[in-house]
DNA sequence: TGTACATCAGTGAACGCGCGTTCACTGATGTAC
DNA sequence: TGTACATCAGTGAACGCGCGTTCACTGATGTAC
C-alpha cells in the first residue's frame, strides 16, 4: 500500500492529476474575474491564459473552446446556488408567519449575493447571452431550482388545491425573482446602503404580493 | 420656394441628409440582424459594414463605437415596446373582469413579440451584458415603463389602498414578468405550438397570482 | 530499492487572419450670388 | 438659370496588433518488473 504512515512530502500517486486540477480551477477563477466586464462570447482564450500565467496551448488541456469553458462555470456557480435554495427551504419548513419567512428569504439572498457576486453576475449575464450551450445549461439548473422549490412549497398548508403543474409555475415565479432581486443588487454600487435598502424593500414588497395571491388563490373574488 | 409642384425626380434641399440617414438605418438593420446570435460585445465593426456594403471607415460618420449603436438601439427597440404597453393599458382602463384583461395582456404580449423577435431578443439579451452604457439605457427605459404601467393601475378600483411607491414596485413585477414571458418566448421554436402554449400558460397563471395577491392585499390573513 | 519505459500537462514558436482606426481622397449635394 | 465655392458621406489603402489553433518538444509523474 503507499498511504501507511507515508512521509510529509515528495510525490505520491495523483500528484499529476491534482496539479491538472489546479491549473483547471485557475482558469475558471481567473475566467470568473474577467467576465466581471464582458461577456462569454467576447473572452479571449489567450487573455486567460495571460491572467493565469500559462501558454495559450494549455488550455485545450482542460476543455475543447471558451463555450465549455462556460458550460462549466454554469456548473460551479449554480452548485453552490442549490445550497441557499436549500437554506430558505429549510427556514420555510417550519410553520413560521409569512412575513418572518419572507424576511428571511430576502436576507439569505441578499447574504448570497454578496458572497457570491462573480458567479451570480456571471448567471445573469450569461442566461441570454449570445452563447447556446451556456444559455441551455443555465435554464436546464434554474428550471431545477423550480423543482426544489415546488417541492418544498408542496408540504407547506396554503398549497392545499394547487396541482402539482401550478406549484412549478408558482415555483418558477420564486426562482425568477429571486434572480431579479440579485441582478439588481449586482448593479447597485456595494457600498450605497440607501439603494441597497430601496431593492430589499421592493423584494420583500413583491415576494408578499406573490404570497397574499398564493393564499387567497382559491378565494371568491372580492368585487 | 423650393417645394412648389417640384418636379418628381432630381436632387431636392435634404437628399443628402435622407442618404445619410437610410445608411445609418442600414447599419441599425444589420446590427439587429447579427446581434440575433451573439453579443453586443462581440459584434465587429468590419462584420456590420461588411454586411451593410459600406467601407469600415463609413461607420465613424453615424457612430463613435459600437456602444453608441447598442444604444441607439435601445431606443429603436423599446420606443415600439412604449406602444405595446399602452395598448395593454388601453384595454385595461375599461372595467373588464381581470381574466379576460389577463388573457389580452398575454395575447398582445404574445403577438408582439411575434412581430418584433429581434428587438425583444437584443434587450433580453443586453438588459445584463457586458457594456454598461447599454444597460444602463435599458434599465432607463424598462423603469419608465414601470411608470407607464403605473400610473395605468392607479386609476384602477382596485388600486385603492395602494401608496404611488407600492404602485411602482408592482407595476415593476408586471414588467418584470412581461419581460421574462418575453424571453421564454424567443427560447422557444417559433413553430412549436405545444412548447408556446405551455408558456402562455404559465404566463396567465402568474398573473393571476399576481393580480390575486394584489385585489386581495388589504385583506386579514387567512390563517 | 533501482531501473527502464510510458504517459501527458504544459511549452514556445510559428501560421495566417481579421480586427479597429487613421488618413488623404472623391464626388454628389448644398449654398451664395 | 448659371457659376463658383463649401460641405461632408462614403472610399480604399495602409498600419500595427492580438487573435485562435497547430505542432513537435520537454521533463516531471506514473508504472512494470
Amino acid at each position: 500500500m503507499s498511504h501507511t504512515g507515508a512521509p510529509a512530502e515528495g510525490p505520491r500517486p495523483g500528484v499529476r492529476q491534482a496539479q491538472k486540477q489546479q491549473t483547471r480551477q485557475a482558469l475558471l477563477d481567473a475566467g470568473l474575474r474577467l467576465l466581471e466586464h464582458q461577456n462569454l462570447s467576447s473572452l479571449g482564450l489567450r487573455e486567460l491564459t495571460r491572467e493565469v500565467g500559462v501558454s495559450p496551448a494549455a488550455f485545450y488541456r482542460h476543455f475543447p473552446d471558451m463555450d465549455g469553458l462556460g458550460v462549466a462555470l454554469v456548473g460551479e456557480a449554480l452548485g453552490s446556488l442549490h445550497a441557499m435554495v436549500r437554506a430558505v427551504l429549510a427556514d420555510g419548513a417550519d410553520g413560521s408567519a409569512p412575513d418572518a419567512l419572507i424576511e428571511r428569504t430576502v436576507t439569505i439572498t441578499a447574504t448570497y449575493v454578496d458572497a457570491h457576486r462573480p458567479h451570480i453576475r456571471f448567471i445573469a449575464r450569461e442566461r441570454h447571452g449570445g452563447v447556446r450551450t451556456v444559455r441551455e445549461a443555465i435554464a436546464a439548473e434554474l428550471d431545477r431550482f423550480a423543482d426544489e422549490v415546488a417541492t418544498g412549497l408542496a408540504v407547506q398548508p396554503s398549497s392545499a388545491g394547487w396541482s402539482a403543474g401550478d406549484l412549478h409555475v408558482l415555483a418558477g415565479l420564486y426562482v425568477d425573482h429571486m434572480v431579479s432581486t440579485a441582478a439588481e443588487l449586482l448593479e447597485a454600487p456595494p457600498d450605497d446602503p440607501e439603494v441597497r435598502r430601496r431593492i430589499l424593500h421592493a423584494a420583500r414588497l413583491r415576494m408578499r404580493i406573490i404570497s397574499v395571491g398564493r393564499r387567497h388563490w382559491l378565494d371568491p373574488d372580492p368585487d
